[in-house]
DNA sequence: TACCAGGAGAGCG
DNA sequence: CGCTCTCATGGT
């Protein structure tokens, strides 16, 4: 029996929400005031985090929270993630440094079309380009009022009717026909996003690396925070960057070798270990974003 | 101002 | 094969 309601709170430990929703796995999510403001799906959430958990609140009333318990993740046991982790210096450093970092389940074709659109663009380029295309494209939905207009992830359907001009004017540049081409694909039923997600994981990335503007950096991606196979390692200029140093210090190695590397080094959470590397390498030795605001510091 | 960004694809030898 | 070049745009 389930309670309509628009708030819940998930007890939930050991998960650092500012650090997963802003890791470069998901781009739509903006940080407010000690909370965190995104649409999944079709709906807009807002989220918060303390030491007795996750608290979400929609602008409509919800019955069933199995979404967001999803999408979230909540029902991994991140220290049992951990502990599979490989015993190596690097991968202690990189988890005592990124402790509550998480996985997201995100929706696959939103997780496809985002990371065409992320090649060789810096995250908040990235979180720019998604925010127009949802603007101009999206659906409206419904937002609490004291928030700017929410709008949904636009369809393959939808993308599919536009025209590369319009692409183009998200500021999407080169990528646009890759994700207009991409978008009539799925339209046309040539891909099915959700049946790529049944077949053996070696498949599944060939079937997306079929896909224009899609290799295997953004295939590994789709896997890994679309459809979950924890094993897939998208290796980017971070991740490579934190191999060839932490593991291979003062040797070249190719892309090749290096993901031969992991896929034989980082185990069945080949994947966190992945993300773990890539948000260290990014934040050490910067300031981490809490969503509390601004903090008083005292100088000296 | 240069260099770089969660790359992919085409062209070349 | 493996290498190089281009693609579009904006942050640092």
């Amino acid at each position: 029996m389930f309670m309509n309601s628009r708030t819940k709170t998930f007890p939930v430990r050991d998960y650092d929400l500012g650090a997963t929703l802003e890791s470069g796995q998901a781009f739509r999510w903006k940080c407010g005031e000690g909370s965190w403001v995104g649409v999944i799906g079709t709906r807009w959430v807002r989220l918060r985090s303390d030491e007795f958990g996750i608290t979400a609140e929609t602008a409509e009333p919800v019955a069933d929270w199995d979404w967001l318990r999803d999408y979230l993740q909540l029902d991994v046991d991140i220290s049992q993630v951990i502990r599979a982790f490989p015993e190596d210096e690097p991968m202690r450093a990189a988890a005592a440094a990124c402790r509550g970092l998480r996985l997201l389940r995100q929706e696959p074709w939103e997780c496809l079309a985002s990371f065409i659109l992320s090649s060789t663009k810096q995250i908040v380029q990235i979180r720019q380009i998604i925010s127009l295309l949802c603007e101009r494209l999206g659906e409206p939905t419904a937002a609490l009022p004291e928030y700017a207009p929410a709008y949904t992830f636009p369809s393959a359907a939808r993308l599919a009717r536009t025209t590369e001009a319009e692409l183009r004017a998200c500021k999407m540049g080169f990528r646009a026909p890759y994700l207009l081409a991409t978008a009539r694909q799925v339209a046309a039923g040539q891909f099915d996003p959700a049946a790529v997600g049944q077949l053996p994981v070696e498949i599944a990335r060939g079937e997306l690396m079929k896909l224009p503007g899609v290799g295997r950096k953004i295939a590994d991606c789709v896997l890994l925070f679309g459809y979950g196979f924890q094993d897939a390692f998208p290796v980017d200029v971070w991740v490579m960057k934190a191999l060839r140093q932490l593991y291979f210090p003062r040797r070249r190695v190719d892309l090749k070798r290096l993901q031969s590397f992991a896929a034989s080094h980082f185990g069945p959470c080949a994947g966190y270990a992945q993300q773990y590397l890539f948000h260290y390498m990014r934040t050490k030795g910067k300031p981490r974003k809490t969503g509390l605001g601004p903090s008083k510091v005292k100088k000296g």
